[in-house]
DNA sequence: AGCACGCCGACT
DNA sequence: GTCGGCGTGCTC
């Protein structure tokens, strides 16, 4: 007898896996999905193992297989269980990650009556509530319902308990199903001649056929190796009756074949040739050519790089050149790319230098193309597979070289759904795992990628030059503007007078600007108006939050509560301001400063459908608007020459989140902004208002000065044991009673505080429990508590938390 | 996620 | 007394 192991698709949260009895005749193989009993219903299962004893006694039967070949391979299974423990998710949520798109399908219940009651429940009508009444009937009306339409109707609590006493009575029962294929293989039947008919032709005896079977004969016979319906419909117009007729005749055969929805249409893309590369460059691709090229097992160096290029340096065509190495020595590869990066030009780029060997996956495809790429790159058929995040678990077999564009970008860190994992992290245990070679490229590295390069962790690759500058344009000339000063002399507006003039500049000459302001912008803070102080916390040294609730000040990453001041500690200045402004907020403001200007607002709400980037990029492009207002996603893929002015309204905005990533952040983005601007902006500027115009991060983003910004942060990392030096986790426990919430994060904390003492971990510090940044989501109040320590989650593992606790294992943003 | 079980307060 | 809301634990 043989058991499996598997990983269930059940939300149950448990790093395990679930033991089966696998039946006799059945064959089955590690990373092969089936169908398996679970409780009531019949989930889908991978087999993570086979086994000749069961991990837990009591088994139940696998149904069925799903799949006949394992969809995952070994190499892909030891990944999940790593993911799994690593970020404490449960085994099906990281193998999850690797299934193909539209894989998962759900057991639904349905609810019918009960063909023969017992006796006992003859006349219900006398016992049924009022609800369980109203179902009762409308379950008559048909054979069967859907449990979700009953819930639907009258409510999800109602319908449920309603449901469950009408079975309890023996007068309604439970059944499920399985919801149907989302995204199947595409099929297409294709025709070609018959071997009768290719006698008759070699004989000469053909039969004489009427003109337009005649012509759609000759159609086919041009295409020896088969032509589909669709291909023969672009010939000949309604061919359906002539086909039929012909396929009765005994003249053609046919056959379905798999046809491949395909997102890229190579036909419109021109092949790029290689372009010559600079010395610099050269030297870079020497030392990924290098390791690629020697088997890791005998490599010295470390087979991390991190390309370290500012904007225009030519990063891109030493990826592509890496990436022909690596296909030369018949290796495949990833190349990673933000979100937003993913445009139609980025994908030509990639595909015109390799044609035909691209997939792309990402999830704006339909799940059609998303299901057929999956297959191709399963099946072989790419070389070379381009997404965002989850493309990094595409099924390439044992790929050479994976690149991951624009490293330090947010996007790499999954939030939502589980496992809450960190694409770079994974990759580096992903190219371990298989020999591979990892390239990280960015113009402003994380800091943490710039730390493990100073160690040697990585290798660094820095290319300190920009490439034929537009127009001789290098850096742009960048200036810096006080806001104390503005407001001390009198100018109350958003609007500096640098700025406002420059606005006006630009409208006179018909040229374009952008208005950059950070996204979370609606995040508050506390400061004063007069000298710039911000309120922070002692001892966290993160901004405090003005909560109004409770007329107080909150740390959000200790909890420490302090009271509202009224005057400025610092100058005692009244002019205490809690401050958050948005894109909208801006908008409004510019239209009223600028009522002649056409204006185009560009953030996450505008975006919506499949090309809308795309749209308002074109829009912009196309001179239809003067002034593009918009977050982050300006910093980026823009490069407009009729662009003269970027202004940055409140650099602070990111500055002041109570994160320990925040200074971080800010650098980011304003190299960002100002480095992207520089490429087509002729004899035109940045401007970036500040109320702390003497901050490191934004000075040294100024100068364009990463060097002098790494110098400085990681000494305050050290000082706080923030990351590189210590890891982080963060708990948040949810809850729709705010009392029990905060009860149940007190309660963790000491648990994890008793823990490790016990444990005798000294370097283990517990911040908290404080309400979480968003303290109430969707009607439920959260609070959090912050692990501080080597392996957090290495702790975390043995402690198993449990339920309404959600873990984020080296958190990015807030929580 | 469901579902059963057990605990507590609110009622016929 | 029991009904029901809610927290907890279990599903191989």
């Amino acid at each position: 007898m043989a058991f499996a192991e598997l990983a269930v698709h059940t939300p149950v949260l448990r790093p395990g896996s679930f033991s089966y009895s696998i039946p006799a005749g059945l064959e089955i193989k590690p990373g092969q999905a089936v169908w398996a009993p679970f409780g009531p219903k019949i989930v889908q299962g991978i087999v993570l193992e086979v086994t000749e004893e069961p991990a837990f006694g009591q088994t139940r039967e696998i149904c069925g297989v799903i799949s006949d070949t394992p969809l995952l391979s070994f190499h892909q299974l030891n990944l999940a269980k790593w993911i799994s423990q690593t970020y404490l998710s449960s085994i099906y949520e990281a193998v999850a990650l690797m299934l193909p798109p539209s894989f998962e399908r759900q057991s639904l219940a349905y609810i019918s009556l009960e063909s023969s009651p017992p006796a006992a429940a003859k006349n219900p009508s006398e016992t049924l509530s009022p609800n369980m009444q109203k179902i009762f009937d409308r379950l008559k009306a048909k054979d069967i319902t859907p449990q979700n339409e009953l819930e639907k109707i009258f409510g999800k609590k109602t319908a449920q308990s309603a449901i469950l006493k009408l079975i309890n009575q023996g007068l309604v029962k439970r059944t499920y199903r399985i919801s149907p294929v989302r995204a199947k293989t595409k099929f297409e039947k294709h025709f070609r001649l018959s071997v009768q008919a290719l006698a008759f032709i070699k004989n000469q005896t053909l039969p004489k056929l009427p003109p337009r079977q005649t012509q759609v004969f000759n159609h086919i016979k041009e295409n020896p190796g088969g032509i589909s319906k669709s291909g023969l419909n672009l010939l000949v117009k309604n061919n359906s009756a002539v086909l039929k007729t012909l396929e009765q005749k005994g003249l053609v055969s046919t056959e379905e074949r798999q046809i491949f929805r395909h997102p890229v249409d190579y036909s419109r893309i021109p092949p790029l040739p290689h372009l010559e590369l600079s010395p610099p460059q050269k030297k870079c691709l020497e030392f990924i050519t290098r390791s690629l090229n020697t088997p890791p097992e005998d490599d010295q160096n470390p087979r991390t790089f991190l390309l370290h290029g500012i904007t225009g340096s030519g990063k891109t065509e030493i990826y592509l050149q890496a990436l022909a190495e690596s296909l030369r020595l018949g290796k495949k590869a990833i190349v990673l790319v933000p979100e937003i990066s993913l445009t139609p030009q980025t994908i030509a780029r990639f595909a015109g230098r390799f044609p035909g060997q691209i997939a792309v996956l990402h999830s704006r495809l339909s799940p059609g193309e998303q299901f057929d790429e999956w297959q191709r790159i399963k099946n072989g058929q790419a070389d070379i597979v381009i997404g965002p995040r989850s493309a990094l678990f595409a099924p390439l077999d044992k790929p050479g070289i994976i690149i991951i564009d624009e490293e330090h970008e947010w996007t790499y860190k999954q939030q939502d759904p589980q496992p809450r994992y960190h694409t770079r992290t994974v990759a580096n245990k992903m190219a371990e795992e298989y020999g591979a070679v990892l390239v990280l490229g960015s113009a402003t590295p994380d800091v943490d990628s710039y730390f493990k390069a100073q160690k040697g962790i990585y290798q660094l690759l820095e290319l300190p030059e920009r490439l034929t500058p537009y127009r001789g344009a290098s850096l742009p000339k960048t200036e810096l503007v006080d806001m104390r000063t503005e407001l001390s002399e009198g100018n109350r507006s958003i609007f500096s007078r640098n700025l406002q003039t420059s606005i006006e500049k630009v409208l006179a000459n018909h040229e374009q600007a952008i208005l950059f302001i950070n996204r979370r912008g609606g995040a508050s803070f506390i400061q004063c108006r007069d000298c710039g102080y911000v309120a922070m916390c002692k001892s966290c040294d993160a901004p405090l939050t003005y909560h109004p609730d409770q007329e107080n000040l909150v740390c959000h990453q200790c909890g420490r509560h302090y009271p509202n001041p009224l005057t400025c500690p610092v100058c005692g200045s009244r002019r205490i301001k809690y401050l958050g402004m948005g894109t909208q907020k801006l908008e409004e403001e510019t239209r009223l400063a600028f009522p002649q200007a056409r204006l185009l607002r560009w953030d996450s709400d505008v975006i919506k459908g499949k090309n809308t980037h795309q749209q308002i990029m074109d829009r912009f492009s196309c001179h239809q608007a003067d002034i593009l207002i918009g977050t982050q996603m300006v910093a980026k893929g823009l490069d407009l020459p009729d662009v003269t002015l970027v202004g940055v309204i409140n650099a602070d905005i990111s500055l002041n989140l109570p994160d320990f990533r925040a200074g971080e952040r800010t650098f980011q983005l304003l190299a960002q902004v100002a480095g992207r601007a520089g490429r087509g902006i002729s004899g035109g500027k940045v401007v970036i208002q500040t109320y702390s115009p003497e901050n490191y991060a934004i000075r040294s983003a100024v100068c364009h000065d990463y060097p002098g910004f790494y110098a400085k942060e990681i000494v305050y990392r050290q000082a706080l044991n923030n990351p590189p030096f210590r890891k982080l986790a963060c708990l948040v426990f949810s809850h729709l009673n705010h009392d029990f919430c905060q009860q149940q994060a007190k309660l963790m904390a000491k648990t994890l505080r008793e823990k490790a003492e016990a444990v005798g971990l000294g370097n283990l510090e517990i911040l908290g429990p404080a309400p979480a940044f968003i303290q109430r989501l969707r009607g439920r109040y959260r609070y959090q508590l912050i692990l501080r320590s080597p392996n957090p989650s290495e702790f975390l593992r043995e402690i198993n938390p449990g339920q309404g606790w959600s873990i984020d294992i080296d958190p990015y943003g807030l929580c």
